[in-house]
DNA sequence: GTGGTCTAGACCACC
DNA sequence: GTGGTCTAGACCACC
């Protein structure tokens, strides 16, 4: 739970974020489950806490999770809205790139290929 | 021929690319075709002749233009290994995404609704 | 570690390229490594941080290294990339040369007696 | 006879150098015979006849012509010396790029290989 | 005139 | 602190 790569090109706090939503995603956590808190997480992580808060923080404005004053962070009981958001994001970030593509001569034959090649790999890819 | 937004977060030099690029893609510009000279253009678009060079540097490097040290920048005769290229890079990068959007949880058919609906948009947008 | 010689013909950006290139091929430098800061190196060397800054931006092109932004830059951890380019950059000059020996009247016997010798020659030449 | 393309990388006057010697190594030119005079091809290939009088002067100056004044430039006689020259220009070049690779990593079979796949390609390539 | 290299130094985002 | 972008302007080789 939780594996940071201090090289990676990726910032810190946004690899956090990802594994959070993975987390969820999967069910590794589930509604109302506690997440670790800010001091033990920056601890095992070897990491600033400042990085940590900004994750839970940015976590909380998605509709991920909640924080709750004293007791810590809590996967949202009622997570429609966050999937809502996350959904439209995800779906505005595939538009805005095919639309790249296409602006830049790729057939549509291609997109199609590869979409449905990869929705059809057994989910072999770990986090 | 060549419009820079100098507020855009592109930065100038890839704009530069971008609009080069697509000239070449729609035949607005053809092989053989002279490019701006760096400093003429710098000129005109109020933009550091490095700047320009930056750009003209990698349209080499990608196998669009050819640079004449003394004479100036063509657009290459044989663009084959520039296409190929091209489609190689953008293939790639809709993998990637396609790859994180299935493990973020997107069903396949709304990227495949996505796709149809823009390709299928007439061409409205100019370069 | 970074010799340059101002005087060479060769432009300091490209002997930052070979000596870098170098040092990993010969374990100097290993993957994960990290390289020099662009200031620390530019001071140390006495060269203009743009020209470090435009050795290390081809690196990372030739998949030598990866370039963090706001941490450094580091050797690749996968250099299988980098090592496939490089050999097909070096057999395509070899070739080329070659092809014009050939075409210049060069008898195949000369050039594989060179190749022998060369080849034989203990490995005398430092970094 | 003289074909130059304006837009090579190669400098016009090294084109003229380039298809003057290999003229001479297929005996279309052969000892004795005159080449165009200065101001004849320089009209003819739409060329500055400064550009023309720099590759006669270096074609000299490497044995391969004699000029006279008054007369036009002629195919040396006596070839032994420019062939001599030519072959140690050659040999140097090829020593020092096999140098390069051989420190690049380059195995020797591959050059092996690549050196007698080229000398067994028939000559099909035209000057 | 042309592109290629380099310096000196600014400002940005990210940490 | 780090790398990434950009400006202003110099000097070079080649033509």
């Amino acid at each position: 739970m939780f594996q940071i790569d201090p090289l990676s090109r990726i910032p810190v706090y946004e690899q956090i974020i990802i594994q959070a939503e993975n987390m969820v995603i999967h069910s590794v956590l589930k509604p109302g489950d506690p997440l670790p808190s800010v001091r033990s997480l920056s601890v095992r992580l070897s990491i600033n806490p400042n990085t940590i808060q900004k994750a839970y923080t940015e976590l909380d404005r998605r509709g991920l999770l909640v924080s709750i004053s004293g007791k810590g962070c809590f996967v949202r009981e009622n997570l429609a809205e966050f999937f809502f958001l996350k959904r439209a994001r995800q779906k505005k970030q595939f538009e805005d790139l095919v639309h790249a593509l296409k602006n830049g001569g790729m057939p549509l034959s291609l997109l199609e290929d590869s979409l449905h090649q990869i929705y059809e790999e057994e989910e072999a890819q770990a986090i």
